[in-house]
DNA sequence: CTTGACCTTACCATCATTGGAAGGTTTACA
DNA sequence: TGTAAACCTTCCAATGATGGTAAGGTCAAG
């Protein structure tokens, strides 16, 4: 399999799939004579496994441990679940950030009239007036 | 003043001043005999603007934008406000898109053990399985 | 045999921010 | 007056994850 046809089956990118072997997070693969990559089944397998992680918001970082946990056969699933938690606050932490951005502006733009007028409580707002 | 006081008046450091005058988002200032950049009570007055607007999740682009309407005394307040509903319908976007992965991972996580076996739901379902 | 679709490496750009190096200036204190 | 600390200056590099592009080699179908 090219790496094109990888990038299709796996759902990553060609141009992702030689960053991943370039950082180590994946294994270089064997190449043709004329220098092409090949990856087999098992290399797909991995990079879905990557494209699912970094969907779920998992860092590269995370993902690299998690993936050297997934083919650790040997590994505590208290681990992976440790990982997970900490995502999962991370992620509500990012959320109850935005939220608080939203309630601002919500509050902001319920007082603007948002007429022809120049009167805005937004921009008097940032301005700290 | 120097660029260390006006960045500890309005909470932007002294390196983002510079970066913001090098994109033209503030003027360059005066400077003195010895180079250095002198600021006044209206410069740090538009560096707390850019920082508000920058903590409530505008680009700087969208920063820009404002500041400029900010300075406009003749600008309907529609056009902030347009800015601003717009940016609060993009940061509602992502919140959806973390409450997803947030959804997801909390079911995964609640499904696993989380002890020292290495049965795991949540590599299960990284991996495709 | 040519054409188009692939592959290769090697850069550059993004976005906002931080860090550091190398060197000049100002201030405070002995 | 000397000096050391705390400033300031510019320039360059790195972050994280990805997209883009350019120059050149390769493969497959017609």
């Amino acid at each position: 399999m090219n790496i094109g046809q990888a990038a299709r089956a796996s759902g990553v990118s060609a141009k992702m799939i030689r960053y991943y072997e370039s950082i180590g997070l994946i294994q270089a693969p064997l190449r043709t004579d004329s220098n092409y990559r090949v990856y087999g089944n098992d290399e797909v397998h991995v990079l879905r496994f990557i494209k699912r992680a970094r969907t779920l918001g998992f860092s590269v970082d995370e993902t690299a441990t998690l993936l050297g946990l997934w083919q650790d056969r040997t590994r505590a699933s208290a681990e992976v679940k440790q990982i997970a938690t900490a995502h999962i606050a991370a992620l509500e932490t990012k959320v109850a950030e935005l939220l608080g951005m939203v309630r601002t502006l919500k509050h902001l733009a319920h007082c603007c009239n948002g007429d022809e007028r120049p009167d805005c409580p937004i921009l008097d707002d940032l301005a700290g007036d």
